[in-house]
DNA sequence: CTTATTCCTACCGCGATGGTAGGATTTACA
DNA sequence: TGTAAATCCTACCATCGCGGTAGGAATAAG
């Protein structure tokens, strides 16, 4: 029930280039070292969201890598499937809609349906720009009384 | 992101005793049986439910298991932590309030935070009761605009 | 042509997952 | 009293993913 570090750091590295967009692209080292992060292990990181075409990257002198698009046009979910590989709480909940051979009789299997879609609409909801805004009441508002809502959806 | 087979089994487990209680204790070996599940992994995993209290034991001829109360009164959150230990998304979040000392300045947290407080949420709200009984519209309805909501909380 | 950068392939220790094996202990019942 | 049926306990083990390292090839700026 754990997001990896794989996750967590290509989450981080999104935050940082937002923050750090503007004058071109941003390298590698730079990411790092603001994040005090392992070079060579988000380099194998940021791969992953280069082929998944939501960073783009220029090689050479200079070079480096930054958002393909706004902020506000990536949801959390879109970049956390790309490293965590699937979003599904357990492997009977398949992502292209195959499911395992007792799924017809299983009684469990609502309850991790369930779930999952509690999961994606949460994580769906939110973009990467509610982080850099801190929208706190959006990213945790849900369940506070206190809280009028916002996003009416 | 994932739950693994102990939680899934365990719920399996407290699903088929919820189904077989009634004529005293249930052993391991029709469970497994009935489940088509290893006999000697499930043992693994039922004695943590028993040392986490929630099921009850008898050694000896006859022996076997049965739900320490009754299935409405155990929440699906309850069963899974005795066997995944944890429910937080990721390890910045801790169950007894200590945080990373990057806490404060951690602008990634809210989004854990919420995340975990949605899948809490979700998963102390449904008992196995609602599983047994397969209440579909309390596990999958939350988002379904055409269900009108009978858990008012 | 040198320097700075991404890209690619390979490797590796560690811990958790998903089991298996065997025996000790306890209880019912004949 | 003895035996069968059951839980309990300890140890072991193969495999896989996580988290990370290493080294070099390709590319682009100046």
């Amino acid at each position: 029930m754990m997001v990896s570090t794989k996750g967590r750091y290509a989450l981080t590295v999104m935050v940082d280039l937002a923050r750090n967009s503007g004058d071109g692209y941003v390298s590698l080292a730079d990411i790092a070292e603001r994040e005090n992060l392992s070079m060579k292990y988000l380099e194998s990181i940021i791969s992953m969201l280069i082929k998944g075409g939501i960073l783009q990257s220029l090689r050479g002198k200079n070079g480096g890598y930054r958002l393909a698009r706004d902020p506000a046009d990536y949801s959390i979910n879109e970049i956390l499937l790309l490293t965590e590989g699937t979003r599904a709480p357990v492997n009977c909940i398949m992502q292209d809609g195959v499911q395992c051979e007792k799924a017809a009789t299983c009684s469990t299997l609502p309850l991790w349906a369930g779930l999952d879609r509690v999961i994606d609409a949460y994580l769906s909801r939110i973009t990467l720009e509610d982080i850099i805004t801190g929208n706190r009441k959006k990213m945790l508002g849900e369940y506070c009384s206190s809280c009028e809502s916002e996003a009416a959806e």
